[in-house]
RNA sequence: GCGCCCGUAGCUCAGUUGGAUAGAGCACCGGCCUUCUAAGCCGUAGGUCACCGGUUCGAGUCCGGUCGGGCGCGCCA
């Protein structure tokens, strides 16, 4: 959707060496000097004017059709007046006649994209900080699926720890537990390693079985992990987060595509056995120029291979894959890691995946650790969000049922928990705090639901919204052309985030919606609007605006509610 | 020590990739529910964009340096 193109053609038409990228328009910074901006200075420079004169000949020198009802230069900048009607009807079309697909740009139509995040160590439970990789994952997900993209969401099911060895050690039957009280034995499994030697050497003979493929031990493995993987994934469903396949790291040990591997690093001289007869890789010969990180260990002295060995596996099998695009997303500690797999995989002309990092979740008390038990978990986040969301929805919402009552208070609460999360930039270090992140008021998901249950309070009571939009469409305020303009921007918004593979523009674009919806809610009556033209413009507005807004909701994983 | 990320209002964060007078929310203070949902709105107040220098018509944004915070540099995964 290109709102301005009767500004853009025109311009280019009497420019001919302008392209549609050296013309970008803005919002004025008052509406009483315009209707939009064209900034000229990218424009002027290629024509080699001063960016003064090239807005003068635009303004005197160029016709523009009868959208454009006055062109005023102001210095390097251009404002235009226009005929808000005809643009406004332009958008309420576009929006309504594309539906749930307004704002996607079909990027990525008849291209598949894999995509690896989450992959929490089976013997936790998904905390805040660790969340956040599998929110802004998911989100990711949405985001290409949006953009038509064929998506494969995997999960690394990291099954082949010492952890797991001690754990396999403590439960009986797996089956028989829950997952809390897995966790539980987990903890206490860790804390006996710690000062019982022949236990801990115990746990890693049996991850030495599990390796040389005893198949009892295996089995075991294979329950426990199973078990564990289902305690993470029910609570990750309740945000909505769903995978497609689960790989699991005991599938990839020896795998002999790494012969490949081992036979270009041997003929770059880029490996080695040590002193202490471990396999090591010499990054520095395949262009890492720092000591730091520059030795990496494939295998231990007995044989037995590092995690970063199966990971190259692992990797290998992704990239077989052939999807046209494969992310992995990793928490900011993982950077070095990535970059010495990319190179090893590199020098046996592998393609690596395409990192997106994110920083960490803190705690005042400084980093979430689940050992020392430093953690908010996403269960009990969750719950409390339910709880206090509930409360609301009780009070609010008294003519429903309890059962309609608490599916709302469900969802706003994943609402106000993956908002909270995806609307802050992925390398921003964020300190937790539970009142902030669980508020319903300002800046939050339930604020944009609350719109959408606004607007939808306003169809209920209208009726049917008519289909034909009128020629002259009477929807002409200022903070009806705010919330127009704005609108018109989410396709450019999704292309932006797309690009970026960062969704928290999505989640600013929400909320300005939100909120200048709010301010036509205002000023701009709309069932007792003045003429039944009016009421239906308005409405069709309403209707506009829900739509771009589920869409946007619907890329963060949030549902819009027409009750809360 | 070396590398990467971050530093914007008391607090939590935006800032459309270098453009017109730096924006929201929370908290504080003062207003607004016989009017489409007050999870809302309006108003007051709050800023040397960490600091120093540079690049240019123009810098919160780009470059160099300093200070402060986070992360990494494992026979962990």
């Amino acid at each position: 959707m290109k709102p301005f193109e009767f500004l853009d053609g025109p311009i280019r038409a009497r420019f001919p060496e302008l392209s549609a990228e050296d013309i970008t328009f803005a919002a004025a910074p008052r509406l009483e000097v315009g209707d939009v901006a064209l900034r000229t200075f990218s424009a002027a420079k290629k024509l080699g004017m001063a960016p003064a004169d090239f807005a003068k000949a635009v303004a005197s020198g160029v016709t523009f059709g009868p959208e454009v009802r006055a062109v005023a230069p102001a210095g390097p900048y251009l404002n235009f007046t226009l005929d808000r009607g005809m643009v406004a009807r332009g958008i309420v079309s576009a929006v309504l006649g594309e539906g749930g697909q307004f704002g996607s740009n079909s990027s990525g139509a008849g291209r598949r994209l894999l995509i690896e995040h989450t992959s929490i160590n089976p013997n936790a439970s998904p905390h805040v900080g660790r969340a956040r990789n599998a929110m802004i994952g998911d989100t990711l997900v949405r985001l290409f699926r949006f953009e038509r993209y064929g998506v494969e969401v995997h999960y690394y099911v990291n099954d082949m720890g010492r952890q797991i060895g001690l754990l396999v050690l403590s439960c009986g039957d797996p089956e028989a537990l829950s997952f809390d009280a897995m966790l539980d034995l987990y903890v206490e499994a860790n804390a006996r390693a710690e000062h019982d030697a022949a236990f801990a050497e115990e746990g890693y003979r049996q991850l030495a079985l599990m390796e040389q493929g005893d198949p009892a031990v295996r089995a075991k493995f294979h329950a426990v992990t199973e078990r564990c993987l289902r305690g993470q994934l029910a609570v990750l469903a309740r945000l909505g987060i769903a995978y497609d396949r689960f790989d699991r790291e005991s599938n990839f040990l020896l795998d002999p595509r790494l012969d490949r591997v081992l036979d270009a690093l041997r003929e770059k001289e880029a490996v080695f056995t040590d002193e202490e007869q471990r396999l090591v890789v010499d990054l520095s010969k395949l262009g890492h120029a720092r000591e730091e990180g520059r030795y990496f260990v494939l295998m231990r002295a007995n044989g037995s291979s590092m995690y970063g060995y199966r990971d190259l596996a692992y990797t290998i099998d992704k990239m077989e894959r052939g999807a046209d695009v494969n992310l992995w997303l990793l928490g900011e500690d993982h950077k070095l890691y990535a970059e010495q797999q990319a190179l090893i995989l590199g020098a046996a002309g592998i393609a690596a995946p395409e990192p997106i990092y994110y920083s960490y979740i803190l705690l005042r008390e400084g980093k979430m650790s689940t050992r020392m038990g430093k953690v908010v978990l996403l269960s009990d986040f969750l719950d409390e969000a339910i709880r206090r969301a509930a409360e609301k929805v009780d009070e609010q919402c008294t003519d429903l049922a309890p059962a309609e009552r608490r599916a709302i208070a469900e969802k706003v609460a994943v609402a106000a928990v993956r908002f909270a999360i995806l609307k802050i930039g992925p390398n921003k270090n964020v300190t937790f705090d539970w009142e902030t992140s669980l508020s319903f008021n300002g800046d939050t998901g339930p604020y944009v639901q609350y719109s959408c249950a606004r607007i939808s309070s306003i169809l209920r009571k209208f009726g049917e919204v008519p289909a034909e939009i009128a020629a002259d469409f009477p929807a002409t305020t200022d903070a009806e052309w705010r919330l127009l303009t704005h609108l018109a921007s989410f396709p450019g918004i999704v292309a932006a985030a797309t690009a970026q593979r960062a969704c928290a523009t999505i989640a600013q674009w929400a909320l300005e919606s939100a909120r200048l919806f709010t301010g036509f809610y205002h000023d701009c009556p709309v069932l007792t609007a003045d003429s039944g033209a009016k009421r239906i413009a308005r409405v069709q507005l309403c209707a506009a605006t829900r739509q771009a807004l589920a869409n946007a909701l619907a890329i963060l994983g949030i549902e819009a509610l027409d009750r809360m």
